[in-house]
DNA sequence: AAGTGGTCTAGACCACACT
DNA sequence: GTGTGGTCTAGACCACTTG
């Protein structure tokens, strides 16, 4: 893994201002001398600071360090789960819901599977720093997940996949809204009438390609922030 | 570019389902001969399609067909300004504000320009369909834009910055958080008292590396989804 | 053990930006 | 023209999954 070695390396050289903003970097050749590496590999790692918003490349012109400290948070690109976004201790749940059932139409769509197919329906209250923030509706295939326990949905179930059944969660696809709570809604996350929530609908996938979550996330404007960075594609 | 012929034509193939759902895909060698390229050329168009969330690839197992089915939307990164997101005719502007200014702290940091400098201060809000439906704060430094015209205002600055002044649009880091109208929101986009926006946060910077837009829109519910896919980056 | 994708090399050629 | 990054090759070796 040379190329991570210089990602990082080079990263840290920036974020120490070896290299400042708006500066140039030393070209593909030199980098490729000075870590002994080859030039793709060089480029490699460029790819991924070039991914994370912190260089630009221009071919015909060079490598430019871009404003880095205008990221004012940690890019939110979690793949973790609810849980593992916040410290521990930080957050408490509520399980309010912990099933086994047949997934109907709308649901065995979004999870690849037939309807009527057994499934885990959970709905769980997440509780930050004492405030009810986010209610979280979660279903996943059973033959998937076997033998998910309280303790797992208590806490991360993405803990227990990822180093219990060691599998890889792979890619997701999340949708964000804004919609008006429920009467259930309302009452667990203790709403005013007038109050809002942000809705992030979630379909995650396995690197066998199997979808083993759709996850729909409400949650309290006070406590929801989602960033991203966005990269031009071309050519 | 031939990876890109390679992964064009992989992604028709596979839209028109020559390669089914959760099918397996020819190994890296075949491929590579069918198409006449070197493996790495065919690496380079499958990471595209892995980014693209409709393949996955596992050392030692192989490349398998996801379920692209069911992501029902466009993938919304679109770095194209609100104005390109919707068909011709669909979107009215009224240009609420379109004056030069000096940078306040905030959007001077923003921005990456010294408190003082000259910006535009662009207030638009966008009717779609006859709906008043976001209201767009843009602010931009006035050297890097030279000769912005009412007429760019009013249908697409983006427009503007890539077809005439030739730049290009790298990157933007969008921010996603819900909020309360103030007064003049709720005027200008006709709602009650207990209503609320999705704000999208926008800063975007050229190939150069510079910042050419801060950006603050607010959408109401009714017309905002956004859509993305999360790819986990391991090892 | 056999087959897969991931990384890496040392070059080559090309497209593009500057002057 | 010079220097830059982007693409590409033909191989090599390695890490990993599955039988």
């Amino acid at each position: 893994m040379k190329y991570l070695v210089v990602y990082e390396t080079l990263k840290e050289e920036i974020f120490n201002e070896k290299y400042a903003i708006n500066e140039q970097l030393p070209n593909g050749r030199e980098l490729a001398e000075l870590f002994h590496v080859s030039m793709l590999t060089i480029k490699k790692a460029m790819d991924r600071l070039v991914l994370d918003g912190i260089i630009v490349r221009r071919r015909g012109d060079g490598s430019y360090v871009k404003d880095w400290k205008k990221m004012d948070v940690a890019q939110h690109n979690h793949l973790s789960g609810t849980f593992n976004q916040f410290s521990e201790g930080e957050v408490k749940t509520k399980v309010l819901k912990f099933e086994v059932e047949r997934a109907d139409e709308k649901i065995a769509a979004k999870l690849s599977i037939q309807a009527g197919d057994f499934i885990y329906a959970i709905t769980r209250l997440r509780i930050i720093r004492g405030i009810p923030s986010i209610i979280e509706y979660t279903f996943m295939p059973l033959d998937l997940i076997p033998n998910l326990q309280m303790s797992h949905v208590e806490t991360s179930i993405y803990n227990y996949i990822q180093r219990d059944l060691r599998l890889m969660v792979h890619s997701a696809v999340v949708k964000i809204t804004g919609v008006r709570p429920d009467d259930f809604e309302k009452k667990e996350l203790h709403l005013k009438s007038n109050s809002f929530l942000l809705q992030v609908d979630q379909v995650a996938s396995l690197d066998n390609s199997r979808v083993f979550e759709f996850s729909i996330a409400k949650h309290i404007p006070e406590e929801f922030e989602f960033e991203t960075v966005i990269v031009s594609n071309k050519k």
